[in-house]
RNA sequence: GGCCCGUUCGUCUAGGGGUUAGGACGUGGCCCUCUCAAGGCCAAAACACGAGUUCAAAUCUCGUACGGGCUACCA
């Protein structure tokens, strides 16, 4: 049978990193292997559920290039069927019907709450089989539950025996029966839940390999008894180690802030396939290679779940340090992408951020076009992210831009006599015929002999007159770039600022 | 508390009985140079701890410590 491979995120939030990375190996091995992903959003949860988050989950996939097979599921529409299925395990005997009444929970320290009950239990030596309602018969059963006395369905897990399975990243699993207590498959207001929706939409959705986070993976024991109870076949498991914060917390919406959210990168300026990169690198790493920079093609050629690691990753950001904001091998990532990508895919997202903040012309893709292209050349070897060129790279491409106060500082404010040269610099390169990089470069260099200064003084008053920046391609790129006019112009602008 | 999982440079990782423990990011230095968070070269930097098996352990076994996950009428 081909393999079909799921992405189940629930839609309570953005789409986290953690979640992109499962949705993106579930990609990777569908891909390689030949068979189906298919995307389904657990929206059961009605309570925090929003379609804005599914929204952006589907924004963040078709970013990353995660295309999904065959039709979007949302798992909400299913419900009536996993009442059915856990109705049906009562007739069959695998279920039973608990009519104790629901014990309220405080919201607020659950997982305290829960490790308490259990110590307690411990100490007490309870038996996971101890239910009253555990051996009340069928017709006694149904004869209550016609009366609308309300009841949750529990799964009658065997009093002895075991579960096991082999985890392709983790190996061999087994738990005891005794370790799980009956689990309840539906609430007493008939909500389906989470262990039941899953089995029952993968059995549907005819899933073979269940690739997913480590948090589930003691989960699938309790899985594999709904499997069974409902005569299925298991699928294969994978699981994936868990991404943490640098305390190797969590990593959390609510301790962590955007740096976890997918739309951060996309909104801040990545490139997707260097930020998909990057992921992909993020508890797996390729066999029998060294490379780490890997194309689409060549991601899914080597993808493997052996390749799959067991120990946790830990994202490394500063929310301190505004340089460090995300993990610096992503930065570099992206930087590296920026600086090597074919043109030809990068002109779509230079366009894109050029849009949106009001700097591109038409021309640039007609009568510009040379020119675009070279100035992207000349500017994107130094550029971390696509923002850059509408920040950094704003003076090649508009008249109206800022004057980095550092530059200015170092580069025009530090020497009075600038006031003079520069227009005179000015006045120089008019004259300059051709005006190119080798002439106005020739002009400069024999105008600050001239003048008794270093060449130095002139390129970089210069730079920072021309571009507002002190680092900067070879200023007599830049000059070429810029233009005789628009370079003339700047020059004698910048007197102003000495 | 119980069960499960994990632990190689600061971080991502290679390596699965014999290696100068390899690579990448970051860091430091040098070179280039008109600047730079560009490029080139170099360097510092790791097998959690303790036993055991073995001629030989980062690698196998056990224990300890630490971290994480699950343990719910949440997903």
């Amino acid at each position: 049978m081909s393999v079909r491979v799921r992405f189940a995120p629930s839609p309570t939030g953005y789409l986290h990193i953690g979640a992109a990375r499962t949705g993106l190996f579930n990609w990777l091995y569908a891909r390689k292997v030949g068979g189906k992903f298919l995307l389904r959003i657990e929206d059961t949860d009605l309570q925090r559920s929003t379609e804005e988050s599914t929204r952006s989950i589907l924004e963040g996939l078709a970013w990353l290039g995660l295309d999904y097979d065959e039709e979007l599921v949302f798992q909400s529409a299913n419900a009536d069927k996993h009442r059915a299925a856990a109705l049906h395990l009562i007739e069959s005997g695998r279920a039973y019907r608990d009519f104790t009444p629901k014990a309220e929970r405080a919201d607020k320290n659950v997982k305290q709450e829960i490790a308490e009950r259990a110590r307690v239990a411990a100490s007490e030596g309870i038996d996971q089989r101890s239910n009253p309602y555990r051996d009340l018969s069928l017709a006694e059963s149904n004869a209550r539950a016609a009366a609308r006395e309300p009841f949750a369905v529990r799964l009658r897990v065997p009093r002895a025996g075991r579960t096991q399975f082999a985890d392709a990243v983790y190996g061999p699993q087994e738990r005891e029966y005794a370790e799980i207590e009956d689990l309840v498959l539906l609430r007493s207001d008939g909500h389906p839940l989470y262990n039941l929706s899953v089995v029952c939409d993968d059995i549907e959705m005819s899933i073979t390999d269940v690739i997913r986070g480590q948090d589930h993976l003691t989960n699938t024991h309790k899985q594999i008894l709904i499997y069974e109870a409902l005569g299925a076949n298991v699928p294969r498991f994978a699981h994936l180690p868990l991404i943490l914060a640098p305390n190797k917390a969590k990593l959390s919406k609510r301790k962590h802030g955007e740096v976890v959210s997918l739309t951060t990168y996309r909104d801040r300026g990545f490139v997707a396939a260097a930020f998909r990169n990057f992921l992909a690198l993020l508890g797996w790493s390729p066999e029998n290679s060294e490379q780490e920079v890997m194309s689409l093609d060549e991601l899914i050629e080597q993808f493997s779940l052996e390749g799959i690691h067991r120990a946790p990753a830990i994202f490394n950001f500063n929310e301190h340090d505004p340089r460090q904001w995300t993990d610096q091998k992503a930065l570099w990532m992206n930087a590296e992408y920026i600086r090597t990508m074919p043109l030809a895919e990068l002109w779509p997202l230079i366009r894109a951020e050029l849009e949106a903040s009001g700097l591109w012309r038409e021309s640039f893709e007609t009568d510009e076009r040379a020119w675009f292209e070279r100035t992207v050349e000349a500017i994107r070897h130094r550029f971390f992210t696509l923002k850059d060129f509408s920040a950094q790279g704003r003076a090649y491409f508009a008249d109206e831009f800022e004057f980095d106060e550092a530059a200015v500082a170092k580069n025009l404010k530090k020497e009075p006599r600038l006031k003079e040269l520069l227009p005179a610099l000015a006045d120089k390169l008019e004259q300059v015929e051709p005006f190119n990089a080798e002439t106005s470069e020739a002009a400069l260099r024999a105008f600050a002999d001239e003048a008794g200064v270093k060449a130095g003084l002139l390129i970089n008053a210069a730079r920072t007159a021309l571009t507002g920046q002190a680092v900067g391609p070879s200023m007599f790129e830049v000059f070429d770039l810029i233009g005789r006019t628009r370079s003339a112009r700047r020059l004698r602008e910048a007197v102003r600022l000495i």
